[in-house]
DNA sequence: ATTGAATGTTCTCTTTTTGTTCTCTATTAT
DNA sequence: ATAATAGAGAACAAAAAGAGAACATTCAAT
């Protein structure tokens, strides 16, 4: 089990090792995790060496070797580090507020469930074929919202929700080949709306 | 059975285990239910551990174990529950086969961590403005990845992967606007690839 | 190849935090 | 009245965190 400093002192050089694509110097790390010696840091590299998350090559600057297979077992948080942004032609932007993306408040709460994707209807809106949905639920929608709205008690669709005048209901897909439809209220039924949405490449 | 202070600390340390990967120590526990002495922490624990709840390593800083046992009555892994899929003309209600989507084994594992995405050049791929990626950190794709790749040892940027001849590798965007780039081999660093995406939208 | 700076390594030392054991008081239920 | 539960707080030893000095090795520039 890693003491608090241990997992300030992995994640630092993690980050690092992405953001410039060779591992730190002890001075390097102290620096980052706000400590003046280099002589502590050592000291938190030979215990996570101990631990089997790393290795170190001796007396060789940037010598360390992260070993994140191991990392498996040491930790049951569904946290994983949140390492900065990316974008088109600039480097990895840092973030100082986050550091790290917890998804169990990402979407866990016991009035949210999950549902897959079939269909192309939500495509413009980024949400495709084969993606889950997390929904929470809910029997009111606001205008935008992407909701699960049942059609005269039988038909669930996902679609973007906007409210008419004259008690009417329109119900948008977002996807240029398809057609908005307007309802009558009282045929539409809100199951939830949308809160989250996530995809495996794997 | 539990007093209700020993069921509150216990609460206490499995919260606090699961967010953050580690016990917490007796001056965490006495803030986090609200107790100003740590001596009183210390009777509850001891109260816990003869009632085999949890084990204590002596004189060691959090150095308190769960029993797994302890685990079981407590519904906190990231597990939601999958209900089905929608646009498949059915209420909600009426989907049988209800299965969990646990979000550890969806994109905890070892070697990942996350990004945001900002810009829009993966857009036709459904990968949004602000959208989080996860990312497995390895050194090699395959065609049709989509990978974090270091141009230059300076420039970072998610792009599909594609192989051509002649140690050539062109780097795609998803966007209709944009233009794909080829370049030589030994430009480009493999950071990793993206195996999965979440977007929230709270 | 030589030199100087930076880096890794090993120490000792101090301070803070933590676990542990006490005693004391208050409240509640039997 | 007694016992069980709850809490405060003091005192102490051990552990952990951190600073910094000293030295050997490596690295980079000349």
């Amino acid at each position: 089990m890693l003491t608090p400093s241990e997992t300030k002192t992995l994640k630092f050089i993690q980050k690092y090792c992405i953001e410039k694509g060779c591992s730190p110097t002890l001075t390097e790390i102290a620096d980052g995790i706000g400590i003046k010696s280099r002589g502590v840091i050592h000291r938190y590299l030979k215990s996570l060496e101990s631990k089997k998350l790393l290795s170190i090559v001796s007396n060789r600057t940037r010598g360390i070797c992260l070993n994140l297979e191991a990392y498996e077992n040491q930790s049951i948080a569904p946290i994983i580090p949140l390492l900065g942004r990316i974008a088109a032609g600039q480097p990895i932007e840092a973030i100082e507020d986050r550091n790290e993306i917890n998804l169990a408040d990402f979407i866990m709460n016991p009035d949210r469930f999950a549902l897959q994707v079939t269909g192309e209807s939500m495509m413009d809106a980024g949400i495709l074929d084969g993606d889950t949905v997390i929904i929470k639920h809910q029997n009111t929608a606001n205008n935008g919202d992407i909701v699960v709205a049942l059609i005269d008690g039988i038909e669930a669709t996902l679609k973007r929700f906007k409210r008419l005048p004259k008690e009417m209901i329109l119900l948008i897909p977002e996807n240029k080949s398809m057609e908005a439809i307007a309802y009558e209220a009282e045929r539409i039924q809100i199951q939830g709306v949308v809160v989250g949405q996530l995809r495996s490449y794997q």
